[in-house]
DNA sequence: ATTATTACTATCGTTTCGATAGTAATAATT
DNA sequence: AATTATTACTATCGAAACGATAGTAATAAT
């Protein structure tokens, strides 16, 4: 994996940006960390049809950041279960800011899905979001 | 300026990631928001060193998505002065939440900038980002 | 009148994207 | 046990986007 140092500036923004900062990172942590997907075929099956060569060059580079793990279970050895990390739990916030903000503003030019639960506190939201991925994560070691 | 649905789903996470979902878009935002960067030359002027063409081209984009808006004043022909509207300012908590992301996680991989205030209150400091932008607003119509 | 500045556009080689097909390993089915 | 299906990829290759540089037209400054 190419790690040679890819990032523009020392800006907080701008270094997330050369990491997160393409179509699809977001939408790969949005299905992992929402609707808990775990597996590559799992992820495949999205609304937003992504492409294997895309989702498998985003997982490794997710992975290299240390956003994401990879492991077999031992009683599947084809499967690889792809779980988030406590950096890439952390990106509840961003992802919950970009639910919000499409919410709000992009009615007028695209049909947004009406998404239940959007008029609580935020960081309430944010809290759920990552308890309930936590929980899960517990039935891995 | 083409404005076919380039949509690619109606989730709003996936929609706004098409219209800010690069590496630039946000990097402009956050240069007018926190910066009160206004003019071309001013854009043009950060670390990251955005090519014209490409700064000339999401200019566009964000003002097709009424993101910010462009005008002269009767006093300087020549400078094009851009502003965030409504929508354009709303993308702070974004903003913030990078900020926030890249100054905890990325250290090991990059040299981020210390930043004044973070310790704050989130809340607050989006407020305060978003209260000095509109009152900056004031002195044009 | 000349020079500088601003906001671009044009060009063009490089990189990335993205659709599709193919493959190797494992698992399920007959 | 043999065949079929599934999973997680990699390979290919044309299309789109990026990015560095140069150029230009209008305005402003000297």
């Amino acid at each position: 994996m190419k790690m040679n140092n890819k990032f523009r500036s020392s800006c907080p923004i701008a270094s997330t940006l050369d990491i997160v900062g393409d179509k699809w990172s977001l939408l790969i942590i949005r299905d992992m960390i929402i609707k808990h997907k775990r597996t590559f075929k799992e992820i495949s099956d999205s609304d937003e049809k992504i492409a294997p060569s895309i989702l498998s060059a985003r997982l490794k580079l997710l992975e290299s950041y240390k956003l994401i793990t990879k492991r077999k279970l031992p009683e599947n050895k084809k499967e690889n279960i792809y779980l988030l990390t406590k950096k890439g739990i952390g990106l509840a916030p961003i992802i919950i800011e970009f639910t919000l903000w499409g919410n709000n503003n992009l009615r007028e030019f695209n049909d947004i899905d009406l998404i239940d639960g959007l008029e609580s506190d935020k960081s309430m939201i944010i809290d759920i979001v990552q308890n309930n991925y936590s929980s899960m994560l517990i039935q891995f070691g």
